[in-house]
DNA sequence: CCTCTTTGTGGGAACGGTCCCACATCACAT
DNA sequence: ATGTGATGTGGGACCGTTCCCACAAAGAGG
């Protein structure tokens, strides 16, 4: 009797005195009961530690209400990520308040076995976040689930998702850093490939076009001398001399999108960073910045006196950096909800949800870049 | 047809032109089947993209392979946590390689729910992390359901669970603090409730008790006055200058474990700070050591050169800040690993595991200590 | 007093698998 | 020919719910 591990709505019927029918009826909530029968059915409940089986429940219901979460990785953990982690955060609480819970699974291989799993347990709904390979999402299309994209780089008008406006992000970090003055930029540029960094590259080479055509005068490094066409900037890292701008562009590309890399490519291209006289860095994410810039802090660079640097995802670490790194934000609670919130309307069958959702991010100044920024940090971090 | 989410072992055998127990026995493997039936039945399944529906099997199995993580916090968002983050990340891995899936849940009220909604799902086991209130362990054993709680706080001997060996962390950093030379001691406590910070407090205070006791005479500092008792420091904030030793230590206690409750005390405790010429600071944590270093820097405080300042938990971030930071690792990856690999035992019905397993801490010495500290990082953190 | 609702409860099929057992078939030894 | 054993396949109970429907009892209206 100890030794069970639980008890079936049939044993608590008996126990009861009623059918079976009749306790679902009062554990279910579902139909009616006599006050004295639920009385009965809730106290045997009580005794037995009963709790309706839930496997059982979905199998009939043919709805689990668990939904998958599957992040995409190539080879590092991914729910430590600085930025993910945050979403996965806001999805598990979003999830909860609607009665749903989570499944998760990193996928390292990028491959179709996690989508398998979850098709196998019959999740209501999928939550695919990061970039995923066009295959998965082939395959995901095959089967009736309803399923999101957080994060990801399709670019597929079919699949609903859910992606921080990269581009206008890029726009803002160029204009900060203008406002500031500064015209020489080192630009530390993530993966092409993946969605969020080319976007937030191009955001800022674009914004940084427009501003240098609306005042072309202001400036001491024009080297007057192209002919004016928008392709603004070498792609990588050779001066901008022949355009008709003002601003000197350096972008320099970096494999992946990690500390370590920020680092490396600093370490590599100081020289050149140097003699460059660049006043401000700018890199596509946080993890890059933070890398590029702990190379010039150990070499002596001021930041953000000599050079003021800038990054990209507003993750906690930047906050917490001396000093503080400026930053992008990226609404990761607003995606987070979100996510859940419109994979329950899909679940529940409505077929207008819209097909893609852009978050506005906002620049957070603080102590890296000069200017006035201050040097909070939105703090996280305990044990 | 297209309509239709998924397809029954039935209709599958009804396609392939035999029974479902002919079916079943091809599609789970289990029993024979002639090579021609078994070909058709293969063709079938990849026609309807058929999928075993884990639910019906986990209800005859009355096993599911799913296990329950529960993450317990008070108020902050934890999977994005640095250190619990991993551990996550640590049993996603492991759990996948032994064949189990993973039901994520975070709970912010310490309550009894989040263990229902597992209990309900018949998880087979349940990993319970973070300090846990002795309501839900008492709770949990009233089910028979395997657990292991992982650093948790409780001290009770039926419980399985996996602990990082503070107290010997502790020990370790005094040990490298005092054979760098350090002598006055600036100490910033998490909050005495959880086992680990006062684990890796008392390590290190009784072990700077002993060093002092084996060599009281090489020292500059030594305020010889006292009578001997092994209550070797005051427990808040007054020099220790009754006692036989050579140390002056202050333990500064903060009420949570944050960067930013390290860098509120600092901030708060900073006069104190600098007028007793301490060379040294220990926090119980990264995110304190973080904060108050944070603060020191901010106020031109050179570290390591005025100060060295060490942590614990080995976090990504503090190998990325500049200086680096020195601290005592936990074994994140062997607490997720093993916690998965045990509680798959009990599940098999093992009895014979062990109560409590410690994971040894070493000292991962950097920049932010004197001595030969190296610059490098654990580096994590990409897009 | 008999029908006709109304009301509370129970019976039982269904969900999609697994697995035990029965059974048909066939080879082979008797 | 007939029994025997191996071999491959199918029938059907069962897991723990939900929910439809049947049904008994009771109350209302003629």
């Amino acid at each position: 009797m100890d030794t069970k591990l639980s008890y079936s709505l049939r044993e608590l019927a008996q126990l009861a005195g009623v059918s079976k029918s009749t306790a679902s009826r009062v554990i279910s909530g579902n139909g009616y009961a006599s006050p004295d029968v639920r009385e009965r059915v809730l106290k045997a409940a009580e005794e037995l530690r009963y709790k309706p089986n839930a496997v059982a429940r979905a199998m009939v219901a043919k709805r689990t209400y668990n939904i998958g979460v599957i992040v995409f990785r190539d080879k590092l953990p991914i729910v430590s990520h600085t930025l993910y982690g945050k979403i996965v955060d806001e999805i598990l609480m979003a999830a909860e308040d609607l009665g749903y819970s989570i499944f998760l699974k990193t996928d390292r291989e990028m491959s179709l076995r996690s989508m398998d799993y979850m098709l196998e347990q019959r999740v209501d709904g999928l939550i695919l976040i990061s970039r995923l390979r066009k295959n998965v999402i082939d395959y995901v299309k095959k089967f009736n689930i309803p399923y999101i994209m957080v994060n990801g780089s399709a670019e597929d008008p079919d699949v609903v998702h859910l992606v921080s406006n990269d581009e206008a992000g890029g726009e803002r970090a160029a204009e900060h850093l203008y406002d500031q003055g500064h015209r020489r930029f080192f630009i530390v540029a993530g993966p092409v490939e993946h969605r969020s960094h080319s976007l937030r590259l191009s955001g800022f080479l674009n914004k940084l076009g427009s501003l240098d055509d609306g005042k072309r005068m202001i400036t001491e490094e024009d080297k007057q001398s192209g002919q004016g066409s928008d392709g603004i900037v070498d792609e990588t890292s050779t001066k901008a001399e022949d355009a008709s701008r003002i601003s000197i562009v350096t972008v320099a590309e970096s494999p992946d999108s990690s500390f370590d890399s920020g680092v490396r490519l600093m370490e590599e291209r100081y020289e050149e960073f140097r003699s460059g006289s660049y006043t401000a860095l700018f890199a596509t994410n946080d993890m890059l910045a933070l890398g590029a810039m702990k190379v010039l802090l150990e070499n002596g660079v001021h930041v953000p006196e000599d050079v003021s640097v800038m990054g990209y995802d507003n993750t906690d670490l930047g906050g917490m950096y001396h000093p503080a790194l400026t930053t992008v934000s990226v609404d990761a609670a607003g995606l987070g909800r979100d996510a859940v919130a419109i994979l329950d309307r899909m679940i529940g069958g409505e077929e207008n949800v819209p097909r893609l959702i852009e978050y506005e991010s906002e620049v957070i100044a603080r102590r890296s870049t000069r200017g006035e920024g201050n040097g909070t940090c939105s703090g996280i971090g305990n044990t």
